[in-house]
DNA sequence: GACACATTCATCCTTTTGGGTGAATATTGC
DNA sequence: GCAATATTCACCCAAAAGGATGAATGTGTC
């Protein structure tokens, strides 16, 4: 699942790759009409559409010399997914140390009223 | 904005910088313990830390020869808003999309009872 | 001051990415 | 069969990533 992983985010981490996917929202599209909008050569394109295809994020379609692509969102959502997961886990960490400091914090108040924060290591 | 989404995507699209993350959800960590499970050299995981405070992900505090390193969850946060976003947009059009073909659909049904779907071109 | 420790800097190497160009392939249309 | 169209393939190039090693810097300890 990892490695799966890591296509999605490296072909969501380019604003052109986005940007196709943004138009493919819209509905199927041809190579060269997805590349229309953009500056660079079709064979940029093409390659950035490789990326997307080997991280699922786009379906391709060949109806002769057309090949049509489109939208597919399942690897979007499997992201979506494992993001709710670790940032659960995440909280869940620092609600934790959160809570452990302001218990320490507490007994050592109650034991010396002030001077609130020995620090560990100086300067 | 999209930039700083981008610095996000690339941080998170490496397992090694995932476990970095993971380590420092338990709390502050020094370079070298955070170095220490992997089997890769110390400089290695010094470059993985700086790709990481790049995208924000990670607040260094230094302390003498030491380099505290501490999660900082923000920059994750607000890739899972845009993914959010993203997701309703695409979401919005693709069902906008499917309701238009069943639309068409009932239209070429009513007119002729058989031939579901006229292929636009052939093979 | 001398030594150990923590971390980065400077290089080097290999692979990937993002861009380009020109040729090859496949399909459509005449 | 032939010309035009759609797309990829095969290279070339520069920049970045991920790894390594060895030197330099800064700090703590005796």
């Amino acid at each position: 699942m990892a490695v799966h992983l890591d296509d999605t985010l490296i072909a969501l981490a380019d604003e052109t790759r986005r940007s196709i996917l943004g138009r493919l929202a819209a509905g199927e599209a041809r190579v060269t009409e997805v590349a229309a909008p953009f500056d660079i050569s079709l064979n940029s394109v093409s390659k950035h559409i490789r990326i997307l295809e080997r991280a699922g994020l786009v379906r391709r379609r060949i109806a002769g010399r057309d090949h049509f692509l489109a939208l597919e969102p399942r690897p979007f959502d499997e992201l979506t997914q494992w993001m709710q997961k670790t940032r659960e886990f995440w909280s869940a960490r620092l609600d934790a140390l959160e809570a452990a400091l302001r218990a320490e914090d507490a007994i050592e108040k109650a034991r010396r009223p002030s001077h609130p924060h020995p620090p560990r290591r100086k300067k």
